[in-house]
DNA sequence: AATGTTTAGTAAACGGTGTCAACTATTAGA
DNA sequence: TCTAATAGTTGACACCGTTTACTAAACATT
């Protein structure tokens, strides 16, 4: 963080070393980012850029925690531009935000749930904050849906009590207002969409499922039937 | 595949290569992988390995073909050593070993489900069947217990007219002597697993769920009474 | 035993990378 | 106008994958 002449200049730099790293990711892989390329696309040397990033892991860490915020709003927007009352409907363009988000960004989701890049630990005071809010949309409209009768969750005589400590701990720490049994809905949705779309996403499912988006449709149908959505 | 004076020489070399590569991996990350390094570590120069690997890009391959062998087999052991009758048994521990697989070796998973390499591709002709192989463990418990009465899978007219018909593609691609509904059931227990392995093995769920390990009992559990296993 | 051929490896080089130190314009303020 | 800070450059260092040309050792044949 230098001393700046000209505060949005400086953002606007910012701005466009960011949208250069992710062009060149897209194109190339997640973990080949050339400093020197991005600086020969703006026309200027590579050292040039360390007057806005420390190193190549800070623009990446910028990266990471761009995508968070991106993919917390595209949840957000998802369930926002939905008829309160229809939870089903909620969850639903939820996931479906989560897995377009995956494949139409998939830079920002790959850094976000992939491969942790080379040599390069994210630093946690920084990204746990953005992994709760991306978690908190999901939350919401779990716990609406019960507090509005409409969501009959497991009960909780069938989760591990080492698990039901667990949960109740996030509950607590992060001040959720809602019971264990919701909350555990909210990690069988996750995990279950998140292998279906990782694993769409690498091209592991086309070549054996046909059609991997209605196979997306199809497993969402029956996982809002199974936890509990009415 | 150059000419050869010692067979087993040579084949000693691979392997020597490989291992270097896996450890190399192992601390830096699947995609930063130095050939000078393992040259150097060999106490060999960079061209040298060029007589055993084509390119950076042939070694990759050959560790990926490595890795999915050794999931099958892994896979293919924890069924084996368990009672034929047992289905439920049986599939569980088929998932414990993917899960554990996943983190024990965690290089080889990535290499296979992980993110793709900056700038590789992996050549189909060559991955493709040993991914039906993986493929395959998962499949051959669904149907014994099917036979054997022992599954009550979904029935037919709750799936996509279009995911049947994918279904349908792989049964008569693969000759798997199976109906679409048992076949369906495979991918449904595999998306579910590799949400919950490929959420843990980033750590993404440490944070949130207490003890990873139990939550994947707990969910392998349930994942079971909900697939229809008897 | 001497010769020619194959094998296994080296040395040097090319163009690329992230990063650092030193230096130079340009700009802003006193 | 002079000073100080800013925003960049140049040049260097050590690394990378890969290619080309070359060498030393081992083998087979005469």
């Amino acid at each position: 963080m230098p001393r700046v002449r000209d505060v949005q200049l400086y953002d606007e730099m910012l701005e466009a070393i960011k949208t250069l790293a992710r062009a060149q990711m897209s194109q190339e892989g997640t973990s080949s980012l050339s400093l020197r390329g991005i600086a020969r696309d703006l026309g200027v040397t590579a050292p040039a850029l360390y007057r806005y990033f420390p190193s190549r892991d800070d623009l990446i860490t910028a990266l990471i925690v761009d995508g968070f915020t991106a993919l917390a709003h595209t949840l957000e927007a998802a369930d926002a531009n939905h008829d309160c009352a229809d939870y089903r409907g909620r969850f639903a363009d939820i996931c479906r935000a989560y897995r377009r988000f995956a494949l139409e960004r998939s830079v920002d989701f790959q850094l976000i749930y992939g491969n942790p890049i080379p040599g390069y630990v994210a630093p946690k005071e920084v990204t746990v904050p953005t992994v709760i809010q991306v978690f908190t949309v999901f939350s919401i409209v779990f716990i609406e849906a019960f507090n509005a009768g409409k969501l009959k969750p497991l009960p909780q005589d069938r989760l591990q009590p080492t698990v039901v400590a667990g949960l109740e701990q996030i509950i607590t720490r992060n001040q959720v207002p809602t019971d264990v049994p919701v909350m555990y809905g909210v990690f069988a949705a996750w995990t279950k969409i998140h292998g279906v779309v990782m694993l769409e996403l690498f091209h592991h499912l086309e070549q054996t499922v046909g059609d991997t988006a209605l196979f997306f449709e199809n497993e969402l149908a029956l996982l809002i039937d199974q936890l509990g959505f009415l």
